[in-house]
DNA sequence: TAGATTGTTAATCGATTAACAATC
DNA sequence: TAGATTGTTAATCGATTAACAATC
């Protein structure tokens, strides 16, 4: 047995809680190279400008138990983090579109850390099939429903073009496929039983620069203010 | 005068709010080349599988004004979700990190409709500088700062390793930049009238890869069940 | 007119934050 | 012991969802 709790796997875990859990062990990979043995969330919390208390139930569903007055302990914390979120066991996951950004997906080791194997990618264009790309062969599309049958592949990444996706998307549903991580700018239409995550740039980017384009405007007004109060 | 009400920009505006406006956009782009003429919140809510009241409310804050039974004009709705988002005045970016994620963005030529113009690029690396990717030249990285403030380049874009970030994200202050789009995988400290956002894969990874875990495992679990129920 | 839809107010839900007892 | 920190319960906050009157 381990010295920790039953991780709280059963009960859905909130998103922000699953976003915030690898910043956590990111910080503490650093801690342990500097050879520290015990760390608070008081700690962690001044470090990511985050409240103690929430980083506290977060690593609560981890399953992590601490010691008042010293907290937890830096090894079992980060034991606990990795296990929690499938760290130990590799994923292997096909991606889809060898362009400028499929590429570079190929090309993030560090993926590997996190439980993602990346084993091949496929592309629809003849001329990119057969290439390597970091080591990772580029097969034609309508290979994939089989392969991915056959050596169940769970995980689906999508960098193909928008008008592609929903294609790519249903063949690897067809082949088995439970989680898509999908950055094309587009919602994918699929069964209710996988799971699809949205990195839609045009997203994010439209809440940054409202939000950019706020703050000037708001600066812009206050400067009005302080001029016309000046007088 | 428009017809439309005056935005609502005084008051912050919901993040999740900002990331659906280009949702609803996209979709009524897609009416449009269909010829359509009116669209209803209902209407936008079945196809992105989203409530009609939420829909409502998120096309509030852009001042957009509909007619009870006929819904929105979709000229003036996509109008008045391009003006809320800024998307009619060009904002210029400086990037940093000319690889091969920086290169995918720059070749990213829809950004522009979405009010971003990356003007340039930069790296530390030598031999990158001189190049151009995309029609952009990439520039040397400490040209950054005093080109930054003389061009008024208000956006920075961050797509160098981790290491590296926070020294890039130091220049871009230093050149007066205000919003970050940050790709590296680590928490930057930049002065708190600076905005950022992260785009940090591997917290979106472990959120993916955490659900599908506990999704197969809950189906194991409830297969179990049911054997078990059914002897 | 009847009914679909908007606009708006109220209720619910979920996550964050505060409070505080337990404890090493 | 005193005080920092955990673990947990309660309060707050913000976003989503429900309810419903107004209206074209």
């Amino acid at each position: 047995m381990e010295p920790t709790n039953q991780p709280n796997a059963s009960r859905t875990v909130p998103e922000p809680t699953l976003r915030r859990l690898p910043l956590y062990h990111r910080f503490l990979k650093g801690l342990a190279e500097q050879g520290r043995e015990f760390v608070s969330c008081t700690m962690i919390a001044e470090e990511l400008g985050l409240d103690p208390t929430q980083i506290r139930k977060d690593i609560e569903v981890t399953g992590a138990v601490g010691r008042p007055k010293v907290g937890y302990v830096l090894t079992e914390l980060t034991a606990a983090i990795e296990g929690f979120l499938g760290w130990n066991n590799i994923n292997e996951a096909f991606l889809v579109g060898a362009g400028s950004l499929g590429s570079a997906l190929l090309g993030y080791s560090k993926f590997e850390q996190c439980g993602l194997s990346i084993v091949a990618a496929f592309d629809a264009d003849p001329a990119k099939v057969g290439q390597r790309i970091h080591d990772k062969m580029v097969l034609p599309l309508e290979k994939l429903p089989n392969l991915a049958q056959r050596m169940g592949i769970k995980i689906g990444i999508i960098t193909v073009p928008a008008a592609g996706a929903q294609k790519v998307a249903d063949l690897m549903v067809e082949g088995g496929v439970r989680a898509i991580w999908n950055f094309a700018p587009l919602r994918l239409r699929v069964p209710e039983n996988v799971i699809v995550r949205n990195e839609d740039l045009y997203c994010s980017l439209a809440a940054l620069s409202q939000k950019l384009a706020q703050a000037l405007e708001q600066e812009k007004k206050n400067e009005g203010e302080v001029i016309h109060a000046a007088r």
